[in-house]
DNA sequence: TTACTTTTGTTAACAGTGTTAATAAAAGTA
DNA sequence: TACTTTTATTAACACTGTTAACAAAAGTAA
């Protein structure tokens, strides 16, 4: 019976209007001015229809913070897969993730910044994985063709993450619209460093 | 007449009562849980009271802020007081840093983390300045030493700040609690390869 | 000491927030 | 049509930051 697909789709398209309302909201005035009644007002409806949809708020933003972390991914993928050499995709993925994250300034804050509270669950976002083992794998194949394959690759690509993340969230507290391409300078230098790194025999 | 000098002190004993009640707070539920109510419940005091002294809450957040950067800011020119040679500073500074991030966690969410929401005045903060320019002064004087003097010194603090504060905000958010000594090896990783950058020739 | 002014503190409220229990309305099933 | 299940609403709870109106205390001058 196509009743019960029908109010699967509906329930669908009910939940996919919450977050598009709650995005509206966030796109406007940022995350800390999302809230549950607005939403509700948005979408003209009583707030607890809400809750049927989303155990809480913050289910809300985890909702958002797997679709970042998946954009993130695939826009990493593509970049990517314009290189053949890893320490050629690795300074491409560098300039990537920094375009992401100021071209995607509420997702990065979210994924980054008020992703402090929900810490505990972080680890267990598949996206999230994802795109970390985009960025793992170049570092694996740069270390291999290195002077030094012994090197602890998880310990690089930390390094590398902590770099990347660095440079964007102090290039955001300081900035508040997007920062002039000059300032990317500071990414490349940065990111030649720890190619280097790699590749550097360890006298 | 002593008086109004008694008046001034008692206002001030008011003022870091406050903020007494209110440190305590954050230490034992963070800073999210922290609010004005609490605090004048803390201190045997009605609400408006508190905004006799402090404008609002983040004019309290505020006087934390300050008092983290100046307290890393003493920090690290007690480390670095301790080495006469820049790039051993940097790298005694960069192990300072991080070790005050995880001793002052409280502090240094408020700083970096909390701090967006703020950040149009961040730059304004005296404290912070100091904090710079002690990190600064070192790498002009390793700039100076190695063999590319005409390095823009201010990208480079850029990318020293960047790195430090990547390495422990993505540290703080996947890792509740300190991060074992293990970890610290990612510092020491970048941060070689920071130095190593500053005196490489450019090949 | 008394009358007045200024400072300081309190109560009560406003405008929000996330969340949920009780209840009404609608939709589906027999 | 009668019953059951799903869905939506109203109203409330327990919070939040902030402030206006008012009472009490403290200081000042006659």
């Amino acid at each position: 019976m196509g009743i019960a697909e029908r109010k699967i789709r509906q329930k669908e398209e009910f939940r996919t209007s919450i977050l598009e309302a709650a995005w509206q909201q966030v796109i406007s005035d940022g995350w800390q001015s999302l809230s549950i009644r607005k939403i509700a007002d948005a979408i003209e409806y009583s707030i607890p229809v809400i809750y049927n949809h989303f155990e809480n708020k913050e289910a809300i933003l985890l909702e958002f913070t797997k679709e970042g972390f998946q954009k993130l991914a695939d826009t990493l993928q593509l970049v990517k897969d314009q290189y053949a050499i890893p320490a050629e995709q690795l300074e491409a993925m560098a300039h990537a993730y920094w375009d992401f994250a100021f071209d995607h300034k509420e997702y990065y804050q979210l994924m980054f910044g008020l992703g402090i509270p929900a810490c505990d669950r972080v680890n267990e976002i598949e996206e999230l994985k994802n795109a970390t083992s985009i960025m793992i794998s170049s570092i694996k194949a740069a270390i291999e063709q290195s002077n030094q394959p012994e090197t602890d690759y998880f310990l690089k690509y930390h390094t590398y993450l902590s770099i990347l993340h660095g440079l964007v969230s102090i290039q955001m507290i300081q900035k508040e619209g997007k920062p002039d391409s000059a300032k990317k300078m500071i990414l490349q230098d940065a990111i030649s460093g720890f190619i280097i790194s790699i590749n550097r025999i360890n006298a």
